[in-house]
DNA sequence: CCTGGCACTCTTCCCATGCGAGTGCCAGCA
DNA sequence: TGCTGGCACTCGCATGGGAAGAGTGCCAGG
């Protein structure tokens, strides 16, 4: 078990190297923090830590910098979330509150994360299967054409075309309509499928096909996975990634390309606070030089997405967490009210 | 005026360089390419572009590099666009064909930009204000409240939420929508306002207010600036730049996160062809050191929005308009199907 | 267990040197 | 008049040798 100085002394490492962006050395270090001991101890319990592999030297002669793991014990026992100022957490709120849209929410939501964090913002957008159905319409748009539309309570708004197999009346869409409002508003859409399922049994026969191929569509929509869809934002914060570029950034963009990549991702974060993902804890190769900081965010009290951010494992955490971490509530606060 | 020759020249470095990212010199060039003269004879044809300001060198002893004036030249003069092979167009094809709905075709003309040009790719979505209405939807969501849903002949869907001033019955919707549809239906977007304007005359007088609320919500979604949304891939390509990163590579970041600066800059290019924009010619200062290639696609014979992609000004003009433009004839075609 | 001192190891910076690529110019030739 | 070969010249860039500096590890003493 490592002391509690030696602890003290990670704590100053992980601190003055995300500052500084430089390897630390153990005079550098007991002149910035008072740790009241010399350099020569500290240089003993760096020796310790770093046979731990919690640090790790890039040359023999250069100072000490955090490994994955040395940053992984930080994030889990050294430090805290560092919470928004109120200055902070009213930009947040206003920034947030001018949206209009859905897409806006979430737009501004990415810009406002990657400015906080001056770190790349993933957002994703609040996911179908974990919402519930405020209204679904159908319009005729000919004889044999309608348009199937579903509204969540996140304000999302899916459309599908539903090419019938017969021409199919305005009474029987409107007799339609009706009865599928009346069964899923306002039910969640994991429910949907059981709540549909002998809908039409109802109608004549001369529409059955017609209404089991708009309930095919329905179910469709809802699970259909490429609505998983997210925004990115703030890469051109990548650029102060380090000075080695080409081969550091190109992974890191490729991988924010990869929309599949990014959705596991947040995905893989259980955890119902914020979770962090730090080098090589991250499945995806591209982004082992980089910590992820996600977290839920959602309506009411359950979370129906994630949001977070992707920067170098060089990263100030605790500040990091307290903007996602507020981010994350505002957002919500915003989707409950529209 | 130039001779012949010296044209030939100032294609031949406009080559040489796109290819080899060096600097070129004469007596690479007269290898390369069967000029039928001597180095010393391209050494004068060399000053004399330089004098043009065709041509600079970086150094006093290096080889050449064309200036913007120079690719101008080029483009406009020496090279034509390249046509896909027809293996190439089969692949374009097939890859849009896959599409399920308009966010899909997008994503996928992005996605095929990036990889044809290995550059990076704009997609502007289909202009609200050129297409025309298919359909207008209105939803009683709650006595005082209607979504409105528009639905133009490109596919896309936009929701706003009414909340109206009294309470609005299911007739009196059922009313305004088949009015409103059967005025706005099939029309351009432009001619919207003059076709609503006196409809909400035609009502009871409780009802006016809201009427004229629900209108005055469509037309705002109609101008909503906001709404020239756009999607942007193949970032990482940027990686292949240069060699002095940082500098490069950051202010196009920034410029491409601007999502105003790019609708401004598709926005420029007028004419009916392929657009090019090199270096300085770009009003964006980020976008100095690149070039943009860009040009209008559309559903039907006009063009609805732009695509296109940045690069550096050192890239294969012919290869990339011919990408460009056989891109967006194709997705022209899909949007039409659908 | 902490501290000061000391020798050692590397990396980095700087400068001088040499090389090579490429140019500009000139005199000769068609 | 225009092309060609030759030649001297200019620079940028890579190479190598110090010298400096930062940081370490270890040891003996408090």
């Amino acid at each position: 078990m490592l002391s509690e100085r030696r602890l003290q002394v990670l704590r100053a490492i992980v601190q003055d190297y995300v500052g500084t962006e430089e390897p630390v050395g153990s005079k550098a270090l007991t002149e910035r923090h008072s740790l009241g001991v010399s350099p020569a101890t500290v240089r003993n319990d760096m020796a310790a830590l770093e046979d731990e592999g919690y640090i790790a030297q890039p040359h023999t002669s250069a100072g000490r910098i955090p490994t994955d793991k040395g940053y992984r014990l930080f994030v889990d026992k050294l430090a805290g979330v560092k919470p928004m100022t109120a200055p902070e957490r009213r930009a947040i709120q206003n920034f947030l509150e001018g949206a209009v849209d859905l897409d806006d929410v979430v737009a501004r939501t990415v810009r406002l994360l990657a400015q906080l964090t001056r770190q790349v913002a993933v957002v994703q957008y609040p996911s179908l299967t974990r919402s519930t159905v405020r209204h679904v319409e159908l319009l005729s748009l000919a004889p044999a054409r309608v348009m199937l539309v579903l509204i969540t309570d996140t304000g999302r708004v899916e459309q599908r075309m539903v090419d019938c197999p017969a021409p199919f009346g305005e009474a029987s869409l409107a007799d339609l309509r009706a009865r599928l409002n009346s069964r899923v508003a306002g039910r969640r859409f994991a429910d949907v499928p059981k709540l549909v399922e002998d809908l039409a049994d109802a109608f004549e026969h001369e529409d059955r096909g017609t209404v089991s191929m708009v309930l095919s569509t329905l179910l469709e929509t809802l699970v259909e996975e490429n609505e998983e869809r997210l925004m990115i934002g703030g890469t051109a914060n990548l650029t102060r990634f380090g000075h080695d570029f080409p081969l550091t950034i190109r992974p890191v963009l490729e991988a924010l390309e990869e929309q599949v990549v990014l959705l596991k991702l947040l995905g893989e974060a259980k955890d119902p606070g914020v979770t962090v993902r730090i080098g090589h804890e991250n499945a995806h190769e591209g982004l082992n030089s980089t910590s992820v900081v996600s977290v839920g965010y959602g309506s009411g009290g359950e979370a129906v997405a994630k949001l977070g951010v992707v920067g170098p494992t060089r990263m100030d955490y605790p500040g990091t967490m307290g903007a996602v971490r507020a981010v994350a509530r505002y957002v919500g606060q915003i989707l409950a009210e529209s």
